[in-house]
DNA sequence: CAATGTTACGATACACGTAATCATA
DNA sequence: TATGATTACGTGTATCGTAACATTG
């Protein structure tokens, strides 16, 4: 498990789409791909249901999904963080 | 920025040891001081304070290790809830 | 000078992209 | 059958370990 796999769950459930989501990661739809699936099975589910004109999550997305979505946060947190102490505010 | 670097991190500050750090971390100590010196890179200060005898957090570091620990613990916690989801409580 | 961190460098593995394939609305 | 996801596969890069080096208490 990494970020980078987190954040391209986050896109595919904002988009509802692996093709639209790889743009948005700057990456290809294949990469995209097998990045979830290896995430998914480390996670030991499937965190999308795909048909070929459409993505969903499923139950178990559902209930990830907020979990990503903060740990993605505490992240941002963190580098937020770390250039607020090298530029403080005076 | 990577999840394995943030755990390195941890690693270091809890055993004020670079080597000792590495064992915990099933690593060597070349490959954790390089790691934690481009993560060091990236947040744009030391995180240690290294002297050839002991190793100690800087302010920098002292400020980070929350948001670190923070970062590590929301990844625990999904990784639990994705476990929990697939063998539920009866 | 002994213990510990860093640098250099080569090998291996992994991530990524291209191309081809599969699946379904 | 056209759109969009997956699989296969080769390549380049990044990660890791070994060995050599530097540093300092």
């Amino acid at each position: 498990m990494n970020l980078k796999q987190l954040q391209f769950v986050i896109h595919v459930a904002e988009t509802c789409s692996f093709s639209r989501a790889a743009e948005l990661s700057f990456a290809t739809q294949p990469t995209l791909s097998n990045s979830i699936s290896q995430l998914e099975d480390e996670l030991g589910g499937r965190l999308f249901k795909r048909t070929t004109r459409s993505v969903e999550l499923t139950p178990f997305g559902e209930a990830m999904l907020p979990r990503i979505k903060e740990t993605l946060h505490s992240r941002d947190e963190l580098l937020q963080a770390a250039h607020a102490f090298h530029n403080p505010v005076h």
